[in-house]
This record gives C-alpha cells, structure tokens and sequence, in this order.
RNA sequence: GGGGUUGUAGCUCAGCUGGAUAGAGCACCUGUUUCCUAAACAGGAAGUCGGAGGUUCAAAUCCUCUCAACCCCA
C-alpha cells in the first residue's frame, strides 16, 4: 500500500473544485487551479481547523469576486453531492469555515484521522515502497554523488567532516526516495601536491629540514618512525582518512572491480595516456578545443557561456586539473550514470560552469558513439542528463570565539578525528547537517564541548527513548494488547533493535482517534503523514538540513503531548472500555512516532537508542 | 573591474515556488516532578527581516538600486 494520504486529500479536493469551477469560469483551467492550490497546516495559532488554504485569495482575480465570496462559493461546491463525490469516498466528512479576510481553513473527523494514521501504521510496519509524494514521481535515476575529494596530504579537518556528513545524508535520502545512488571520494593522487608531500618525507625520513615549499604538519611526524620508513606516504595518509570517514560512519572503499560499493577514486587511474589522446582526438575533431599560444584551449566560452576558454594542456605538454577532471566525468558518464551530482567547497564556485559544459558535452558525445555503435539504439530516445553541482560554504573555525587560521602547510589543523572524539559521532554529525551548506558553519571547537550534551540531537533521541519506555512500561502494567508486540525484554537491556521488532496485527486492534483527538495529537497526525513529502522535496531540493529539523520539531510535539497527557493511565473518571482503548490509541500514535525519528535519524546515521 | 554566497531576536540560525500576529535553539526571567525517564513541559521578555524604491488585495520572500562581510576570477 502507498502512503500518500496528504496527495490524496490534495487530489480529491481538487478534482471537486474543477468539475464545477472550471466549466463555471472558462479563464479558469485545471492547469491553474492545481497550480494555485496550496494545502498546508492550519496554524495552530488560528485554532481554526486541520488544514488551511488561501485558495480564494488566488481565484479571485480569474473570478471577479472578493476572496470572501469566492471562499463562500467553493464552500458551497465542495458541499455539493453533484460533485463531491472525491470527497465523500473518502469520507472525510470535512468541515469548512472562513477564516481572515478569505482564507479557507478546513476540519477533518476523527473516523478520517483515524485512517491517516491506520495507514501511516501499515505503511511504516510492511515496509512498503516510499515512494515521493508527488503524483508525477520522478523516474527512478541512477545517480553517482561525488563528495569530499580531499588531497592525500594531511589529516581530514572539520570542513571535510561537512561534506561527510552531508554527502552520506543526501544519499541515504536519495535511496530512500526510490534512487540508485553511488558514492565516490575523489583522491587527487597526482601532481604537485604530492611531489611536495614526497619530498618532505623524505626529509623527515632522513633528518633534514623540511623544504619551504613542503609541509609542516606535525601530522607529518609519523613518517619519522622507523617502521614506516618503507611506506609510501599517500596509501598511509588515505588509510587514516578512511578510517577516520569510517568512524563517522561514512565507508568508502578501495577501488575494486565492482561497480556497487562506494569508494575512494584515484585520479592516477585515470591518467592513461591512450584515453587522454583518445579525449584530445574527439575535442579537437568536434571542434571543441583549439591550439592557440602553445596551449590546448577547450572552448568554454562558445559553447556554453562560460566566461572564457580554458586552458586543458599548458605550454609545456602537462595538462591541467580541468583537463583530468573532463577524464573523470567522463569515466562516470561511461559508467552508466546519467545524473551526477558534485559536492564541492566555495572556493571552487567559478569552476563549476566549465566542468557541467564539459561533462554535458562528453555526454552528447558518448551516446552518439553508443548509438552508431549499436544500431538498436538509435530509435531509443537519449536518456535526459543531468549535473548538479553543490556548493557549499566552508567551516570558519574557532576557539573560545576567537578565528583560528587552518592550513595544512603551516600545520595548523585541528583534525575532524579528534573533534568527532570528544564530542561524539552522533552529536557532530547532527551539528554538521543542521544547517543549510549555503551558508557558512561558524564552528567553535571549545562551544561545542561544552555544548555536546545540550545538541539537540540527544532532544530528538529522548523523544524517541520516551515511545520505547511507554512500550515497556504497557508491558509491566499488563496492558499492551495481545498482538502487539513491540520491544523484547533483551532489547531493552542491550539498548538495541527498537521498534522495528514490532509486530503489529493492526487490522485486529482497535484505534479510536476520537478518544486521544487533542490539538497536538492533531498536528502530531499532520506532521507524521508529510514526513515522506517532506524528504522527497528534499531529494530535489537538497535541502538536507529540513530532515534534522522535522525531526526536532516532531519531537517537540511528541514531549509536549508526552506532559500534557497520561497515556498509560488516564486521569479522568472514564468508562472500563475507554480505560482499555486509549492507552492503545496512544500506544500506536507513539509507534508511529517513534518509527518515524527513528527512521529520520538513521538516515543521518544517527543511533536511535532505546534508553538514555 | 566581473562573479558567487551571506545579511532575520543579545548569540547561532530556520523560514525565501508571495499568504493569517515573522519562528526555533542557546542565554535571561517565572512556574511545573507522590504520575510512563525533568536530557522534558508551560509561560514571560526579546525583531524598523542590512537600507531605499517598485510590483501586488498581500513582500522577510519577487524586481531594481544600494551598503556590508566572506570567497572566486582577472
């Protein structure tokens, strides 16, 4: 079963409306009314209903009326057995008022929350495909995201530790919404870089001083030991960088054969002379590159409005970063990807025209090839391609307020290892996501030690360990239904394996939403059924930082509701029967609950526990 | 000189496909535990949404100009 019920409520409010408004009002289409219809949350504030929209506001210009009127004359469509009948199989029974100076706010009955919340169970407890709330669902694509891409020379810092944490987010999210996706970690093993890093090992090795190019890094001082003397300094320096991702629970591999692990990607593999020829052959024989001054110029500028032509084989036969990086896209796009995704800093901002021209461009060229190749082809339309690059601000780092200057050649780092150390995976990998990568992370080192135990990540695990103990709890008293089994004594002890143990027979038990009906069981309802909206916005969007934030916001409901009621045990004088169902009905709305935060933070590869 | 990002409460930031009285967290003040974990909740105080114009029934959000910070390119 799909879980799409705010689609539904959306779909069938509008397919009311049009039957009627539409052949009423010939300069008003479908088109525009499904573009003009907003369905959101009736604010709280306004205690005016479920849901809310400013609908007449927007009708008014194509109706002629004022938003009141026309707020009055879609109250009187939408009550019509003509045409409701959408709305009557759902039975919704909804209730409209008109609110402000045309806003239409909207109540549902409990018999049609109950439903939501029937169906958001059984969506979350058989595991069913999630699939984006829109009803035109994006193909499922084949996505290769490339994120961080450090060089080899010196431990990973805080900066890295954003594009971890955010790269390994976005990812679990894309899958989540229907995606294959893959990861890879560029590793800039070639170059100057590398000479220099080389050379001062060297130097460290046989006890002469560093040269004033090299580094000096007291990283570095390792190479100082014997045992490492035979040792080649880059493999030693990414086997410390993988461990370090793989302690923030990021995990890339070596390179191997197959095609579906995440890993690490050598820019040395890519530099085969034959394919660099073979890439100038067709530049050139399309046109797209040109000799000028002694240099190799790929034509940035005609084809795709970049600001001016690039240079991809300098004077003196080498060929610049550029130029490899065409190689590398290349070698994505023959690989089978058809949408790309690159994570890179702000200071490389201005790079990002030339490499999307690039990579479209070797695209076009691909499938041509592929086509000629194989003639079956030909009749096939060319997949859509498509290249985002992200650009993230960088991590301004501090110490008790004050900027500290990192550079790995002076060696001052503060290493990521060091930090994910002392204030925790979870709480660093929460920091590091909850804030859009557009703006700049201010990250005070000495703030966030003192802070780590008031990270809101530990706000969102406690809602969750509250709907872990109401289960335990309804297994002491003796009142957790029969076929409900949620959290095995062994669970609770170990602090593992939560809710997704639950077995519910949920057909059999009976929910009656008009028992618990509260205001924040009401918003708890709305915000647990856009859960799957809101992270399919955000496999478009990647806007990640919206997931840590639904999830505080819903565990701040859950906590509210958690002091305004008791749950196990009611308080007011109610009929044996009732005394039976509300605890259930509240048993199964913290389920869902607790199945939901568990499931968003996993996707940020945080731990849910069971008990704090 | 050209370009990118940012500017919202004392601090850190959400909100930006235009919608009701601009929201959180931290800090500050006042309350709430014989009751399932107080790592929580309720309430209070705190804002000319950098500035100026414009479009609109409606602007933090869109357009133009402008100021400031950081970064990239020449």
């Amino acid at each position: 079963m799909l879980f799409i019920p705010l689609q539904v409520l959306k779909e069938a409010f509008l397919s009311t409306l049009a039957k009627s408004l539409c052949k009423a009002y010939p300069n008003l289409t479908e088109v525009t009314l499904r573009k003009e219809f907003v369905l959101t949350e009736c604010n709280p504030k306004h205690k005016g209903g479920d849901l809310a929209t400013p609908l007449p506001f927007k009708l008014a210009r194509y109706i002629k009326k004022t938003p009141n009127q026309v707020a009055a004359e879609l109250i009187t469509i939408l009550s019509d057995p003509t045409y409701n009948t959408p709305l009557t199989d759902l039975k919704l029974a909804p209730k409209f008022v008109i609110a402000g100076a045309g806003y239409l706010n909207i109540t549902l009955n409990p018999t049609y929350k109950e439903t939501l919340i029937r169906a958001y169970f059984e969506h979350l407890a058989n595991k069913s495909p999630q699939l984006p709330a829109s009803n035109r669902a994006p193909r499922k694509k084949k996505i290769l995201l490339e994120y961080i891409s450090a060089n080899p020379t010196g431990p990973l810092h805080i900066g890295h530790g954003r594009w971890a944490a955010y790269g390994s987010t976005l990812a679990n999210i894309l899958r989540f919404t229907g995606h294959e996706v893959y990861e890879e970690f560029y590793v800039n093993d070639m170059g100057n870089q590398i000479e220099q890093l080389n050379q001062t090992v060297a130097a460290l090795r046989s006890n002469k001083p560093i040269p004033k190019e090299g580094y000096h890094s007291a990283y570095l001082n390792i190479f100082k030991d014997p045992a490492t003397t035979t040792s080649i300094p880059i493999e030693v320096i990414l086997k410390e960088q993988q461990q370090t991702l793989h302690n923030m629970r990021v995990t890339f591999n070596a390179p191997t054969k197959e095609e579906f692990s995440n890993h690490f990607f050598r820019e040395s593999s890519i530099s085969d002379e034959t394919d660099i020829q073979q890439m100038i052959k067709f530049l050139k024989a399309k046109e797209l590159a040109y000799e000028k001054e002694g240099a190799l110029w790929f034509a940035a500028k005609r084809e795709g409005n970049d600001d001016k032509d690039r240079v991809i084989v300098k004077t003196d036969g080498t060929y610049t970063y550029f130029f490899i990086d065409m190689l590398y896209h290349y070698s994505k796009l023959k690989r089978g990807y058809t949408h790309l995704i690159d994570i890179l800093g702000a200071d490389h901002h201005g790079y990002t025209k030339r490499i999307k021209i690039a990579s479209s461009l070797i695209y076009k060229h691909l499938i041509a090839a592929q086509k000629k190749e194989d003639a079956s082809l030909q009749e096939q339309p060319t997949p859509p391609f498509k290249m985002d690059v992200l650009i993230g601000q960088l991590v301004n780092l501090y110490r008790s307020g004050k900027p500290v200057r990192m550079s790995k050649r002076t060696g001052n780092i503060i290493e990521l290892s060091t930090v994910a150390e002392e204030i925790g995976v979870d709480a660093i990998r929460y920091f590091l996501v909850h804030q859009d990568i557009a703006s700049p992370l201010d990250f005070d080192i000495d703030k966030a030690k003192s802070q780590s135990l008031d990270n809101p990540v530990y706000y969102i695990q406690y809602a969750y360990a509250r709907t872990c103990s109401l289960f335990h709890k309804a297994q002491t008293l003796g009142i957790l239904p029969a076929n409900l089994k949620p959290l095995a004594p062994q669970h609770y002890a170990e602090n593992t394996a939560p809710h997704t143990s639950l077995q519910v027979a949920i057909k059999d038990l009976k929910i009656d939403y008009a028992l618990i009906e509260s205001p924040t069981v009401n918003r708890i309802l709305y915000k647990l059924i856009t859960f799957n909206e809101e992270l399919a916005l955000i496999s478009t969007s990647y806007q990640v930082h919206h997931l840590p934030r639904f999830l505080h916001d819903l565990a701040s409901l859950f906590h509210k509701l958690y002091n305004e009621t008791s749950f196990l045990t009611p308080k007011e004088d109610i009929s044996p029967a009732e005394k039976k169902l509300r605890p259930t009905a509240y048993l199964l709305l913290s389920s869902a609950v607790g199945l939901t935060l568990q499931n968003g933070l996993s996707l940020m590869n945080i731990t849910a526990p069971v008990k704090m």
